[in-house]
DNA sequence: CCCAAAGGCCAC
DNA sequence: AAACGTGGCCTTTGGG
């Protein structure tokens, strides 16, 4: 157990509370460590420093993370939801690179951890919420460590890039030549001299202006229209954005000595997923992924879990025909070799339309066809969106629930359920149900894939770590994670040892989830000098096992 | 000046 | 192609 206060920190160990200097931390950590203790903590308090000093922990149980989960976790004694809002409350993340959290002067962690082992102890499935802390765990501490690490970053690369398609950098206020030449088209096909196109307002008005009757300024709607400003307006769009997002001061900002250090928020998406903030880390687009290499004399080892959504749902809903066609090929081929659709396109798009609860379009109309050859799978998510439209709430595989319905809906169902109620309060309340049933149904598979995730990135960490000397970056380790896609940058001459502890580390996660359950999970996985090359292969070719190496 | 909503687009 | 889940973050716009 550590806690921060102030410059001391506080370290209790089999019930010994010793009171050390905050800078001399890593060194008790250190000497600690081989005992293999599992550090009780909020990992985003402690960590970096530790990290910063040189010093790595194996295990943990991060105190925060686990509030989060107990407050709502499906068959929980409910104590801790039950508690008052405290201090092991918040976001936990330092907002403006200012000191770590301390905790405050009544904040006792010998005392938050033995409630929260307790209800975990007395909770429906004991083993599951265990699983499901310790995991999240090793994520935070894997977060903390590729934040230190890094992404390794071409500044070159990436400089080359904007240049080659925006002109020279300019000064922020100005266009880049690029855009302007773009513009000048825009303005003469529309007749408007003076138009912004980063305005929508305006666009929209000009577009109509010039005899274009679109509903919005969306380059998907756009795509369909046939006018001379749609070109350059489409380019433009493409290039604002990487100038906005991506661009000179994206930068400036992000990277670091060759570095992009993006701040992960484990757990911080509703259904366990990971978020991100500042740098838009988990949505680097395609576009810039070629500034993404390896050092000299290094590779990174790009891997995604293929069709990772659809497979869980297999094991979860315990759907043996659907776990049969993605065995040992791509599931969507397999559910083709059923003959329920046609093509591999039709599979995943009617895959995709059960999971996110799609009604109409081609999603839609596929659906009864998947149903018909899965029907387990295709019930576990339709008995998930009835009971989110219900207004009750749905759970993970290992516990992670969804919040309580808000007020506002109960009260408009009140509403709506009262004699002689509006017609438009009804339609409204049955609409926000059917909302309400979406999240829920894709909640389950969602929530449940990023705790597949979280196991395979914890047991990946340890493989990874155990596989050389010396501290972290020294080593193979983790720099990326994406929801179901990991990079690991390792001496070349590991890359394929890494290669094969990546799929390892699948199967190891498959098995922690779902036991003798028969479900793989196979990898696509790329040995590459940069991240821009390790595309999958192409979806619709052939595809042996799901594996692919590039020199 | 700060702040939030709207529209849009990137990722999975 | 679209509209059917989870997010972050950009610019514009309008309010205090």
């Amino acid at each position: 157990m550590v806690a921060l206060r102030g410059d001391a920190a506080e370290l209790t160990t089999a019930g010994r509370l010793r009171r050390v200097a905050r800078a001399a931390l890593p060194g008790v950590v250190a000497g600690l460590e081989p005992s293999s203790p599992r550090w009780v903590w909020d990992t985003t308090a402690v960590y970096p420093e530790l990290l910063a000093a040189g010093v790595r922990v194996a295990r943990a149980w991060d105190l925060r993370l686990a509030r989060a989960i107990l407050r709502r976790a499906a068959g929980a004694p409910g104590r801790v939801a039950a508690l008052p809002p405290d201090a092991w409350d918040d976001a936990g993340q330092a907002d403006d690179g200012a000191l770590p959290l301390d905790l405050g002067g009544d904040l006792d962690p010998v005392e938050e951890h033995a409630r929260q082992l307790a209800e975990v102890a007395d909770a429906a499935r004991p083993a599951a919420l265990r699983l499901l802390v310790t995991a999240e765990s090793a994520g935070a501490l894997a977060a903390a460590e590729m934040r230190f690490a890094g992404l390794p970053w071409r500044r070159d690369v990436h400089e080359r890039l904007l240049a080659e398609v925006l002109g020279p950098r300019v000064p922020a206020d100005r266009r880049p030549e690029g855009l302007e030449r773009l513009l000048v088209g825009i303005r003469s096909a529309l007749g408007a001299p003076a138009l912004n196109p980063d305005s929508p307002v305006e666009l929209i008005r000009a577009l109509r202006a010039a005899g274009v009757e679109v509903e919005s300024t969306r380059a998907s709607e756009l795509r369909g229209v046939d006018h001379a400003a749609v070109a350059p307006l489409l380019e433009y769009k493409k290039l604002a954005r990487l100038h906005a997002a991506n661009g000179w001061a994206w930068l400036d900002a992000w990277v670091v000595d060759g570095r992009f250090h993006p701040e992960y928020l484990v757990g911080g998406v509703v259904t366990g997923r990971w978020a991100a903030r500042g740098g838009g880390a988990l949505q680097l687009p395609k576009q810039v992924r070629a500034a993404v290499q390896a050092d000299p004399g290094w590779k990174l080892v790009v891997a995604d879990a293929a069709q990772l959504e659809p497979r869980v749902l297999a094991g979860l809903a315990g759907d043996r025909a659907m776990a049969e066609a993605g065995r040992g090929r791509d599931l969507y081929a397999g559910i083709v070799a059923t003959g329920a659709v046609a093509t591999r396109q039709s599979a995943k798009v009617g895959m995709l339309g059960a999971l996110y609860g799609a009604t109409g379009g081609e999603g839609g109309r596929l659906v009864p066809r998947l149903a018909q050859r899965f029907p387990q799978a295709l019930a576990l998510v339709e008995r998930a969106a009835r009971e989110g439209e219900r207004g009750g709430t749905v759970a993970t595989l290992l516990g992670r629930a969804t919040p309580p319905v808000p007020e506002e809906r109960r009260a408009l169902d009140r509403e709506a359920a009262a004699d002689g109620a509006d017609e438009r309060v009804q339609r409204r309340a049955r609409a926000v149900a059917r909302d309400r049933g979406r999240f829920t149904r894709n909640f389950v598979v969602q929530g449940t894939a990023a705790e597949w995730a979280l196991c395979w990135l914890a047991d990946l960490r340890g493989r990874l770590w155990a596989m050389g000397d010396g501290p972290l970056t020294a080593r193979p380790h983790l720099v990326y994670f994406l929801h179901d896609e990991v990079l690991v940058h390792a001496p070349a001459e590991q890359a394929e040892a890494v290669a094969e502890a990546v799929r390892a580390a699948a199967a190891a996660a498959g098995r922690l989830l779902f036991a003798d359950f028969p479900v793989d999970f196979p990898l696509d996985v790329a040995v590459v000098d940069r991240y821009a090359d390790a595309d999958a292969p192409a979806e619709d070719g052939p595809q042996a096992d799901g594996v692919e190496s590039s020199p």
